[in-house]
RNA sequence: CGGGGAGUGGCGCAGCCUGGCAGCGCACCUGACUGGGGGUCAGGAGGUCGCAGGUUCAAAUCCUGUCUCCCCGACCA
């Protein structure tokens, strides 16, 4: 591609709206356009990136046995009805109407689609396992899109579903993906962690994000040396015991004006682990039933609400949850500030912590104003279901190495972006559309399903977050929108350079690579710069200095140097670099990983 | 949805407080010079100052409303 005939043009200074790294890079590279919040067009050179981000990822779907299909991107409402999830989504939902007065759904993703698909095409075990995928536009209108393409409110996703008959075959399709998603991080040179996940509003049970760590990421992780990552919604600790004595009496305490476990702690002089705090919610499930929940934990801890609503789910449904208004609080007989677990009113759902059953004589609310009782332990003042409900956060011993002998080693929390994220689906939708397959035995199946999403745009986003300098992106030559960046020096004053130029792209081309020949009237200056902020793997400089010594001038975007090769050898080198290059990220074992 | 900030040629900004010719840098066009890290000079084109209403002889500027964008939070596969 010739410079002269690209459109799109670079800009010396981002656009003041742009605060990351990847954002403004490709803004000002001409890579990307914004049309409004959360919603870009890609110009030429941007369109070429993501197009080879999408190849890699269909090769290696592929590879993995998945075969490509095109799903709809507009949908009947009543599919989602069907499932409940135009609920679910709530007003991420975009929802259109057609002439007709007929409500729409434009796609946010495509379980409900694939289903109905598969049900109407599966008819028995010898159809399975199966699992399609496509790559196609989705829309979900973001509370807040931000961060350039990190969140944005139409956007290309990879999908694909997975359909076994039983759980045996699905972790083998789920395994396939893991793998594949694997080796498709690798090849666009992203560093990843999986980490463990909760299934969000997708719903099913057990599932792994593919994060790229890093400061500007919206989702926060915890990790342990010992290879543990999780996100923090998921993420497990060990309570360590806040006292291993005998119970004493209970005996009441006054506190007057005393309603937050630091004012607490600080007016007894006691540690917050040994508190109890309490922290009411109204649950609402999918059916309208409304509950009051009150949740226990150690005062030092946090309530994880994610968590929370997962323990009391109904049938693998978790309700949504909002705190209690004052009404409310009244209501269910609670004093704010001093609420106790012992005695709580009937219709009230009591949820402790695994913190609470080894923490003994702790301070909690009498719910009383002004009182607080001292010495209370569960199971012989009061009872309650016990659940994993508090949040974990950096300092927490790991759930996973403790035990093996040690006590395990303290979480760390790091930030980073979704990249992609699997999900052992279950019969979730097979169940609630009745989609079913003859056995062996003749008789009906439930199908089990596996969904897996990778976000395009992010992984292209992520790229340039992950490879970047003060000059501009340094592309893995498996994304780069041309291989070779070559740059003409005064060819308009030397018509010997001009031809050397065009000659050497020809030659470039005719050895299989993609090449941006810059043959503009720009001084060096400009074209350095630009190529910097493009940031093609290789850049190739012909001028009248070096065709008298008979060279062309080659730089690694990535490196620092620059190496003089002898204009007959040229092309050859840069075919060698390329394909070590693209070797080298295609042929990539999963190691860098954590 | 709550809080904060911002809308003035394609990009970055000044002007607004104190009403009176729409400006600067970059980018763009023409010409000349220059020629290895965003070069110089000369001459140009391009803006209903987000939108609507109001005050005023006069509004980018003051008032009211509204829309949009960005950031923080809530939410989020």
């Amino acid at each position: 591609m010739r410079m002269t005939r690209l459109f799109g043009r670079t800009l010396r200074e981002a656009p003041s709206d742009a605060e990351f790294a990847s954002h403004q890079l490709l803004l000002r590279g001409g890579f990307v356009d914004q049309l409004a919040a959360g919603v870009y067009s890609y110009l030429p050179l941007g369109s070429r990136v993501k197009r080879r981000a999408e190849q890699i990822v269909r090769e290696e779907m592929d590879r993995a046995g998945a075969e490509e299909v095109l799903l709809p991107a507009i949908h009947p409402v009543e599919l989602w009805e069907r499932t409940g999830r135009d609920q679910a989504f709530g007003e991420t939902l975009f929802v259109v109407e057609d002439r007709r007065s007929r409500r729409l759904v434009l796609a946010p993703t495509h379980e409900e689609v694939i289903t109905r698909l598969f049900a109407g095409h599966a008819r028995s075990y010898r159809d399975l396992p199966v699992t399609l995928y496509q790559i196609q536009t989705k829309f979900r209108d973001e509370a807040r899109p931000r961060g350039g393409l990190v969140r944005v409110r139409e956007f290309t996703m990879k999908d694909a579903y997975s359909f076994d008959l039983d759980e045996g075959g699905l972790d083998e399709s789920y395994d396939a993906m893991y793998r594949a998603y694997q080796r498709i991080f690798d090849r666009v040179g992203i560093p990843t962690v999986a980490a463990e996940a909760d299934s969000g509003a997708i719903g099913g049970k057990g599932s792994q994000e593919f994060l790229f760590l890093t400061r500007i990421g919206e989702d926060t992780v915890l990790l342990c040396d010992c290879g543990y990552a999780a996100n923090a919604e998921k993420a497990e600790f060990v309570r360590q015991p806040s006292g291993d004595e005998v119970p004493r009496p209970l005996e009441e305490v006054e506190t007057p004006g005393v309603t937050t476990i630091e004012g607490l702690a600080a007016f007894l002089g006691v540690e917050a682990e040994r508190t109890a705090k309490a922290v009411f919610f109204t649950a609402t499930w999918a059916d309208g039933r409304e509950q009051p929940l009150f949740a226990v934990l150690r005062g030092e801890l946090q309530v994880n609400e994610v968590k929370l609503a997962n323990a009391v789910a109904d049938d693998g449904s978790p309700p949504r949850l909002r705190p209690m208004t004052d009404a409310e609080v009244a209501d269910a007989g609670l004093v704010a500030g001093y609420a106790s677990p012992i005695g709580v009113g009937r219709g009230v759902r009591v949820v402790a912590d695994l913190s609470i059953p080894g923490s003994p004589n702790l301070v909690a609310g009498a719910n009383r104003e002004g009182i607080h009782l001292r010495n209370v332990n569960f199971g012989r003042d009061w009872e309650a279901e016990v659940a994993d409900i508090a949040l974990a956060e950096p300092g927490h011993l790991c759930a996973r190495c403790a035990g093996a002998g040690t006590e395990g080693r303290a979480l760390r929390s790091e930030h980073g972006i979704e990249l992609g994220h699997v999900f052992r689906l279950g019969r979730v939708f097979t169940e609630s559309l009745r989609v079913s397959v003859l056995d062996e035995q003749g008789t009906q199946r439930v199908p089990t399903m596996g969904c897996y999403g990778i976000g395009v745009d992010r992984l292209v986003a992520a790229a340039v977050e992950a490879h970047h300098d003060e000059h501009g992106i340094i592309w893995p030559a498996t994304l780069a929108p041309y291989d070779v960046h070559l740059v003409a020096l005064g060819a308009s004053r030397d018509a010997a350079v001009a031809e050397e130029a065009d000659a050497l792209f020809e030659e470039l081309r005719v050895a299989g690579l993609d090449v941006l020949y810059d043959d503009r009237d720009e001084s060096p200056g400009v074209k350095f710069a630009d190529a910097d902020l493009l940031g093609l793997p290789v850049r190739l400089t012909v001028s009248s200095r070096n065709r008298r010594e008979g060279v062309v001038e080659l730089r690694v975007r990535a490196g620092a140097e620059s190496e003089r090769i002898a204009r007959d050898a040229v092309v050859a080198r840069t075919a060698e670099l390329h394909a070590a290059e693209t070797g080298a990220l295609n042929g990539a074992q999963a190691s860098a990983r954590l």
